[in-house]
DNA sequence: TTGACATATTCCGGCATGGGCATATATTGC
DNA sequence: GCAATATATGCCCATGCCGGAATATGTCAA
């Protein structure tokens, strides 16, 4: 089987570049039609249009009807479990931990901090 | 064209389930051995090799020899795009506006104190 | 109605993708 | 050397993707 169905899944869905494209303009420049989507992007109409249609099945936008034209808007709140699990490893390099130090750290939080911690990294 | 490589873009390699599967175990207890992913996630060999191998291409797994067996550690600095990207539409969720409500705060708020607001809307 | 405009949908082709299986390549120990 | 273990890779196939072009649907105005 190739990848799952782009349209079951966020995480799939803002694969595609365009379709991130889309979602930033969304959020940078408010709801929009689908004509400015073609004119900012410059991408082909029907381009935008199937993209906008894969993002509409996920949930990542809605659309409503105005008068000849269809705005688009971001329900960013979709975007929500990218967030989330992005973030399990903020800590990552947030603090330049690896894991063996993030143990030592998690045992020191045990018994209290007295110490000022230690600054050290491996970096690449 | 079809969508863009996995091997070259770091959204698309986390868009395979299995491979955010890797990922997450990877977090969770530490570097890990082909062999314990594959015990671990019930997959068969093959099919982790070459999911370690796109995540490695794309640089969010690194891999160190141990006698006959490879661990593979996890990069989580490879991940801080996404987070960035997903982290820029936080605030939708954070306070639970949609932009609609945003508007009639802002103009409500307005309304009440009479002094002038920033006017932060359509900044490109 | 007709026509102009805005958007969606359908067809197609090329192709990367992921699974399964067999096999190749280390690495270690005898 | 050989065998055993651990992992990678090559091959085949079915699926669904994306882009492009043409076409269909929908909406407004006169």
């Amino acid at each position: 089987m190739p990848r799952a169905a782009t349209t079951s899944d966020v995480f799939n869905a803002i694969a595609e570049p365009r379709r991130r494209d889309i979602i930033d303009v969304l959020a940078r420049n408010g709801d929009q039609a689908v004509g400015s989507l073609v004119v900012t992007l410059r991408l082909p109409q029907p381009a935008v249009s199937k993209h906008l249609g894969v993002l509409r099945k996920v949930g990542i936008v809605s659309v409503t009807q105005r008068g000849q034209q269809r705005l688009y808007r971001l329900e960013a709140k979709s975007l929500q479990p990218v967030h989330s699990w992005a973030k399990t490893f903020e800590r990552y390099w947030t603090q330049q931990l690896d894991r063996i130090k993030l143990r030592a750290e998690r045992t020191a939080s045990e018994r209290a901090a007295h110490a000022p911690k230690p600054a050290k990294k491996s970096a690449p």
